[in-house]
DNA sequence: ACAAAAAAGGGGGTATTTCCCCTTGTAAGA
DNA sequence: TCTTACAAGGGGAAATACCCCCTTTTTTGT
């Protein structure tokens, strides 16, 4: 019986090249490839090269993220069996890569048997979600109250995060400062915060800028 | 001739396991042990395990990370050579650990050649100090107006980092708002900042507050 | 197809907060 | 003793926050 073949798609060299030497360790599985960001796998795929059965993707990477490769693999291989790997544990995160059809989730700090059996769980039944991913999925059924911010709304928030008053900010967008008042009023009330402060804590905890 | 000895301190299992595969393979190299944490290390040396020759130190950790480990090892081992093992290179987190003492400050993007050449190069001349490192080196050298924050004014900035009034915050810290007005002051002029929301990027910036 | 609703832009006025200068007393250190 | 750090304050201009209101366009439901 041929072994379960698996890629590996991680910035972290140091990383991705020792994890394929665990993953040859284990019986039954070995690493098809190893690919720096999503970019080079997405070239790859689409020069020709074997899929393989399971994809090993990192979420942070700097030339083409997890998400946005997550993304790419939904669309053109819908079927293609992937587990994101990651160290941080936020629900925004984390749900994206759910909802973009990861079949699995792991935090980097989890247990090589852990891993291993995430592993047999993907390849044979077809997912494997933590604990911790069951219980962002129970949290979004029961409080689906998400939060969608306009394209226009979020220049505005990355604008609020420097150190422009909001006559700039108006300026910059092109647009009246009672409109920014309104921009400003509507957002407080949307994330139930009260001051610009929170604002800027919302952005930065939710990736919308980065710093 | 026996090989030189390797510890790995890492909270990241998967990383830390696979790690010690990939030294494992390198010939002259063996790792003597690994710990998921700088307590874990700590209670592990002194409760009499054998120091080995190079340790790997993850700087990002959560139970004790990093520069508490090295500030440790720098008091009570001071001769132990340590390479520090981050994702991340900021200034400030790389020359904290260079002055604890360690031998060098590698990227987890690290080349696997380059991660060998460092290993061989601590073990035999004592350091190795990547680009990156000697730029931060020479930087500080040209201009060294470091900034130096006291402990109430740290105080005040985590507080800043909130939605509460300057009013709410004086009374947090039992302070007459005036004070507080000194307090902002002077932290607006050392920071070259012009507003709150710029202390709040700075304190983020910092690792002061978490979010 | 057409009304209703939502989104986008703008306005007046006001209270509160932030920001910035300048001064004073006091305790501790060199 | 002189400096430095810390705490506190006065006064005022600017920015922020929070109401109320309006028009126009786009989206949506039926």
């Amino acid at each position: 019986m041929s072994k379960i073949k698996i890629i590996i798609v991680d910035d972290h060299l140091l990383f991705s090249q020792s994890l394929s030497y665990l993953v040859g360790s284990f019986e039954n599985f070995e690493v098809a490839g190893i690919y720096n960001n999503g970019k080079e796998f997405i070239t790859a795929v689409k020069g020709g090269i074997k899929l393989p059965d399971i994809v090993l993707l990192d979420v942070n990477m700097p030339i083409m993220d997890g998400i946005e490769t997550m993304k790419w693999i939904k669309q053109n291989h819908p079927d293609q069996k992937v587990i994101a790997l990651s160290v941080n544990n936020d629900e925004d995160t984390v749900m994206r890569m759910i909802t973009n059809g990861a079949k699995g989730y792991l935090l980097k700090d989890t247990d090589p048997k852990n891993f291993k059996e995430a592993l047999e769980e993907v390849y044979s039944r077809g997912f494997y979600y933590s604990e911790m991913v069951s219980g962002y999925l129970i949290n979004k059924l029961n409080n689906d109250n998400k939060i969608v911010l306009k394209e226009r709304e979020i220049e505005f928030i990355k604008l609020a995060c420097t150190e422009k008053t909001y006559k700039e900010i108006a300026d910059g967008m092109c647009l009246s400062p009672k409109t920014i008042d309104g921009y400003r009023e509507n957002l407080f009330h949307k994330l139930e915060i009260k001051t610009r402060i929170g604002l800027v804590l919302y952005a930065i905890k939710h990736k919308i800028v980065c710093i």
